[in-house]
Order: structure tokens, then sequence, then C-alpha cells
DNA sequence: GACTGTGAAGCCATTCACAGCT
DNA sequence: AGCTGTGAATGGCTTCACAGTC
């Protein structure tokens, strides 16, 4: 793979042009032009160009990409050609639709452990599994190779968690508490927060109103 | 206010700012330096300076800034001033999620309706609320002056409820759904894709492992 | 001495425009 | 004729560096 340093944003809509191919495939359709995925997913065409010729050349001159192929190239750009399992930490109303979030499994995502250090809260059942205590999160982690964790627990609790994460070896955390989280250079955090872009909607309403 | 263009990325900074700032404050913290907020926050200090300096200028050269009034000017910069009141579509795991999430009532948001068009799923109670049929939208959002939708529905159904929001004369709606919305231009809308970050995580892993 | 506010510089991402294929 | 792949141009955001203020 090319050396060059990719923008994070080019890896956001890679993400988001691979669901949309999937769609595309479920309706039977076998070739797309830049300007289609671009339509889908409200990008320029030479957006969608752009970021796939960071990673080669997958399209036809004069016709097009192959839908199934190019679902396969990103997929493994992605990193998603095979399955990964997560641990949840945070048994909570977020926690709960987080397991049981279709999009999850149907991307490859299999969480294999939730936990949380509520007693009301542990040997409760989510899906088909049973709420944990936070001790067992590293054996769990290591019996089924868990790389990425991800936290759904309340902002006073967040950092604590982080720290048994990268202690039981985990190398990603996807965060959903709204601060930011203190970690080793060599763990991987990404956040997201829920009232941002709630944020954004009123910050433009209220200029609107002026 | 100034007529500047003013980027995006400044917003979703003022809102992590803004609650940053409110921890502070409740822990009587009450000078704070654009080194400090940078930190806090992972930014650089001239990034917090120059996010700020788009609004006026409310720091003390050689001081800093006062944690209580730097708050109300982020919180009156990003329509926060006065509460808003919401409807949310879809009473799924997420959809009930996000009802009982406690950030949203922190920041000033009300939930005032939760609706699906799922039977099984009518009259069920999530917090205060009882789940109403999507028809009862558009009256409930005349009645509490709802100007913002969140959806968070399967994929399948988004557009359509996106329509219903649309004809119930919103002006902002909030999507949990990974694909992108129809909808007129006076209409403002964000998404927020749970698998993207995931993606990234897994795409840096990936990288790594080469 | 410390810290803000800001023009200028630097850097990065997006868009343009066209050569190259089919 | 249609669409990709890409170097060049553009535009926009971030960082720098320092004058201004307390």
């Amino acid at each position: 793979m090319k050396a060059l340093k990719i923008p994070e944003a080019t890896i956001t809509r890679l993400s988001i042009y691979s669901r949309f191919l999937k769609r595309l495939d479920k309706k039977g359709i076998t070739t797309v032009s830049s300007g289609d995925i671009a339509e889908g997913v409200g990008v320029s065409p030479a957006q969608v160009r752009k970021d796939l010729a960071y990673f080669g050349e997958f399209g036809t001159r004069g016709v097009g990409y192959n839908v199934k192929d190019l679902i396969r190239y990103t997929v493994k750009i992605l990193g998603l050609s095979d399955p990964w399992n997560l641990v949840m930490v945070g048994a909570g109303n977020l926690g709960s639709a987080l397991v049981t979030y279709r999009e999850f499994k149907d991307r490859g995502f299999t969480i294999v452990g939730v936990f949380d250090n509520d007693l009301t809260k542990i040997g409760k059942r989510i899906a088909d599994l049973e709420v944990m205590p936070l001790e067992d999160l590293p054996a769990v982690a290591q019996e089924h190779n868990v790389r990425i964790g991800i936290i759904a627990v309340p902002s006073k609790a967040a950092q604590d968690i982080a720290d048994i994460m990268v202690g039981a070896g985990l190398e990603a955390i996807l965060n959903f508490a709204p601060l930011s989280l203190n970690v080793p250079n060599h763990v991987e955090v990404r956040n997201v927060d829920l009232s941002v872009k709630l944020e954004i909607l009123t910050f433009n309403l209220a200029l609107r109103d002026k």
C-alpha cells in the first residue's frame, strides 16, 4: 500500500461509500460511476475519485466501477475483511442500545463481553450476553483476541475505564463519554459526541433567527 | 454578530469547550487560559483563541478567561440560552437510549414526543413519555414549538420520516440512520454515523498490522 | 511575566480541468 | 461519447509569531 499520508476525512467517506455500495449491491446494481456514488452520499464526484485514488485504480475509464469489486476493495482498505471482536463497558441505556445495534453486526463487529461495575446491572442479560463485572474484562479480552473497546459510561467514570482497557492491552477505544481521554500514544482513541451535531443545528437555527 | 463565515469545525469545538468549561465551573475554577482549555480538550492553544476570536474578545490579556462568563458566551453563541424542544422518531433501543440521555437534558434539550409506526411500540413508556403513532407528530411539534427532530429508525424508513418532519415544518434534523437524507435547502441536516469512527479505528489497526 | 488577539504564513483538503482509456 | 485518474490550482483551516494589554 502507498506510504502517502491519508486524510482522516477520506477514511470517513470510504466507510460511507462502502455501506452505500452494499445497498446498491443488494438492489442488484452491478456498475456505478463516481457521479452515482457522489449523489448517493452527498459529496462531489471528484472527491470520490480522489479518495479511491489514494489506494489504487479500481475503475474502468469510460465505464465506472464494478460494485462487488469496489465493495471488496473498500472493505479490505478499512480492515474489515476479517471480523472484529469488541468489548463494551457500560450496560446503561446507551451501552445496551449499542450492543444490539444491527449495523455493527452487519459490518463484522461482534461484541463478546459487556461490563459494568454497577452491581444492579451485573448479571442482567443484553441480547445473548450477561453483564459482567469490570474485573473480568482483561480475561475476556484476552480469550477473544479483542483489540477494541467501547466506552459508554458517564463522563466521570470514563477515564478509569480507559485505564483498565489500556491495562488489558487493548489498542483502540471508541469513546461515547463527552470528554477527552488520556491514553498512551500506542492506543488509538476516537470520540463520538452525541451532543455536538445537535449544537451545530441550534447554532445554525439561532443564526437564522437573527 | 460578525458576518464572517465560520468553519463548522469551530462550532464543533465550541460545543466541546462549552461543556469542558461547565466541568471546570463545577469544580469551582474561576479563571482559565487558552492553554488550559487546549490541554483539557486536546487541541492547540492558538486554536482555542482563534475559535473564540470569531465571536468577540472574551479574555483579559495576561490573565485568561473568566470561566462563568465564557460559559455564558459559548452557550449564547451556540444558541443554547433558551431551552429547545425536540421530537424523536424511533422507539427502538437507540431511540430509547437517546430519549433518556442525560447530556441532552443538561444542555437544555427536552424531548417532548417519541414516535414510531410499529404498533407493538406505540403506548410503550420511555421515561415519562408514551410512544405515539407518527400521525401525531405534526400536532405535537406545533403544540410545543418544536423545530428540531431526531431520526433513530432503520435506514429504509429514514427518508419517509424525514419527509414527515419536513411536512410538519421542522427546520432541522439530527439523523442517526446511516444514509444521506433528501430534504429541501431550508432544512438543516446533520448525521451521526455510529459506525464511521469504529471503522477509522479498524483502518488504523489494519495499517499497523502491515 | 503572562496571556490574549490577530495578521501572515504554512499546510492540508477539495475542486478543477484535462489527458488517458474503453 | 463517457468516465476514470491525476497534476495543478484553489480555497480554507490551523499554526506561527508577535504586538498589545494587564
